[in-house]
DNA sequence: ATCGACGTCATTGTTGACAATATTCCAATG
DNA sequence: CATTGGAATATTGTCAACAATGACGTCGAT
């Protein structure tokens, strides 16, 4: 009874499920008020139902989908005010980490933010969007995380995923794509050079253009 | 033995047992490391182990308990640096939620703040910490709720509730009670007279001794 | 044709049983 | 006496069956 048992089929943990349906979501793969049933997600993951659950209890308080009783979840729609609030404070808590980030940073931060970088760049020129989402997340998280105050860095995570239901409509914009590169590219420099006034704007201005892309999409679909 | 199915008519929520278990947290009922065995929950508030499951699951979202897979759960101990960075976060976001308020302030959330206000220092006077942990709680949200962004004003409320477990230690101490009453009053006064100036250093000031208490407690019990 | 009552289906919510995993305790060993 | 091995126990994790609820279409009456 030592050995255990051959797994045949790979556990699958839920936190994969979830950042699997927030990928979705923030890709546009699946819309605002679009339906989750749980035997389908069930099925399509091959596990159980009760785990679906669990992952649909996160993404709610993530607040990337709502749930009613009795009724099921959708994927949350956010209105233009929802996502002129949440930049808000996103464009707070993301100024105030790179008002806290140490300068010079350690070597081994650059390094790897370089890394990501390349590879961000790389995947966006490639047009392999799944790639290019994960790269930026992971940008942001490793940038994020030098701050030194992990809850701060936790909210800052927090607030970037609520977000990406709105950047579902504007994910594949190249212009949008070119411009993160760049800046992603400035913020490397920036922490190279220690150049914090820079830094600090640029950490903030470097989200303002989703949010603007979304406000924009709403209007040209419901009018002004 | 005798019975315990008192409840025909229970249906029991489970955002109750939430607010109950933060509440025994809050008030060191329960105290940091100590375990949370999910049958003994189960038993106490009457329910099936599976609503205390998810209870769990939504107090470690909040960050006030940590769980490990097959090991169980434990009310999450506080290091001071947890405690400072926490408020670091906290006197941000309440800072901006004071700047954002409007001013003056409609009649009616003066009213209501007004009303709170009086009952939370009678609790206070009377020594029922229950109601004072409540009705302080109260007063914060509806007072940040009245700074015009739900996304700001739930990050505020998720990070006063992160802090509880911090609170916990030195809650009872009448002085920080006494002037966390004398300080609502001060809110409520320069809401109504529109002085946003004060209004914005004292909402920030105001959760200060409560960090400094839990950091000289904490001093004191392991030494400096 | 419109409306509402009603029955059927789809979906979520709840429960108890069982499996997997950790913890505790005790005895055997060096 | 400390340590290790391994049952026995305690606790959490997973599953499948069943109950409750809401969505939807059908049918009859006006």
């Amino acid at each position: 009874m030592a050995v255990a048992k051959a797994k045949v089929t790979a556990a699958i943990d839920p936190s994969v499920i979830t950042n699997k349906l927030e990928e979705d979501i923030a890709l546009g793969r699946i819309l605002p008020r679009e339906r989750l049933i749980e035997e389908e997600l069930a099925l399509r993951f091959g596990v159980n139902r009760h785990v679906i659950r669990q992952v649909l209890m996160e993404l709610e308080t993530i607040g990337l989908i709502a749930r009613q009783k009795n009724k099921g979840a959708t994927v949350r729609d956010l209105l233009p005010e929802d996502v002129t609030n949440i930049y808000a404070v996103r464009e707070l808590l993301e100024g105030k980490a790179a008002e806290l980030i140490e300068l010079p940073p350690k070597p081994e931060v650059v390094a790897r933010l370089k890394d990501i970088q390349e590879r961000h760049a790389k995947a966006a020129e490639a047009g392999e969007l799944t790639n290019v989402f994960r790269l930026n997340l992971l940008f942001h998280k490793t940038f994020f995380a030098a701050c030194g105050n992990p809850h701060l860095a936790d909210a800052i995570q927090h607030f970037a995923l609520k977000a990406h239901i709105a950047r579902s409509l504007t994910v594949g914009d190249p212009k949008l794509l070119k411009r993160a590169v760049e800046e992603h590219a400035q913020i490397v420099h920036y922490l190279e050079t220690a150049d914090r006034a820079n830094l600090v704007r640029l950490a903030v201005e470097h989200i303002i253009p989703s949010k603007d892309a979304y406000l924009e999409s709403y209007r040209r679909r419901f009018g002004m």
